[in-house]
DNA sequence: CCTAACTACTTGGACATCCAACTATCTGTT
DNA sequence: AACAGATAGTTGGATGTCCAAGTAGTTAGG
């Protein structure tokens, strides 16, 4: 059932009313918190008949940009800010699909690398193809929305070190 | 690892010298979502000395808002928007921690009401101001920037029925 | 009334994520 | 060279989320 009222318009006068303080702090994490489910169920809905989802979209596509095409498991942890037992698990399921392979690196027996097959470079294009389709869900923003999240975000993100 | 470039800006290039499109969507969807990993490690650190993630925390805010001080488990799934067996689980363990019981409806015998104990209510509030005092999280961000989050996310909630 | 359709919640199973602990390997210091 | 400490990845266990299916109770049409 869809809500009738601003779930969020709610909450500011909840905390008001309460005196709980950091409202405008509370309310741009909740919004956030919100646009990342709607997103996710958007973005996982288109990526399912392709099978995938999409952190292993994510994962494919950080390959398919690789210059070899193949990379560290540790360096996709890093760039998907995921931690490494996800990124066993991720690249176990690709693995087991038939879209990337584990090899050992040649200089560092400690490292592996996951290296896209064909199949998984077709996949992974497919994917970005169908997600495209959909404006990764945001087709309802108008694209200066678009950049002013952008914009919004990026002090957040550097303060958590992203860059 | 802290990333030494923007991944953002990095995916961005990415994106437009393979030509999938869609750019600004791309990013605007990757912002949020590592935005959302941000806030949610942030937010769980937290609550994890109280015992509570940001889900149960949620929860005994909304009973906390009610005025009964309790709800049926469907209106809880319906405002934070997760799957009625997601909402029994959060009960399931808010219960084990003594924090809300579940009582029958009164008139509807499907309803399961669930609703605060004393402790739950002084668990939740505690909870609200160590929360309050770290700015959810977001602490780093201006309250220009804030806002400018909350206006430029608020028609993709609408138009996935938010309200 | 009485049955068919709907609603509320729970159970079991699939997946994704994290943490703690472990194995294997490398690196820098002495 | 040798060892202490760091690094790369995996395994096992806990938690959280969803879906499909099941149970119990309610409602509405004939």
């Amino acid at each position: 059932m869809p809500l009738t009222f601003d779930p969020i318009a709610e909450a500011r006068r909840n905390w008001r009313r309460n005196d709980w303080g950091a409202v405008e702090a509370m309310s741009a994490a909740t919004s956030i918190t919100r646009a990342h489910q709607i997103l996710l169920r958007r973005i996982d809905g288109t990526l399912e008949p392709l099978g995938l989802n999409f952190s292993r979209f994510e994962a494919l596509a950080l390959l398919h940009f690789s210059r070899a095409g193949s990379l560290p498991l540790g360096k996709i942890g890093d760039r998907l800010q995921v931690h490494p037992t996800s990124v066993t698990n991720t690249i176990d399921r690709l693995e087991a699909d038939g879209l990337v392979t584990r090899r050992p690196h040649p200089n560092d027996r400690r490292t592996t690398l996951a290296g896209l097959t064909s199949r998984g470079r077709r996949r992974v294009q497919a994917a970005a193809r169908a997600l495209a389709e959909v404006d990764f869900g945001l087709d309802g923003m108008p694209s200066r929305d678009l950049n002013k999240v952008d914009e919004a975000l990026t002090p957040l993100r550097r303060s958590a070190g992203d860059f």
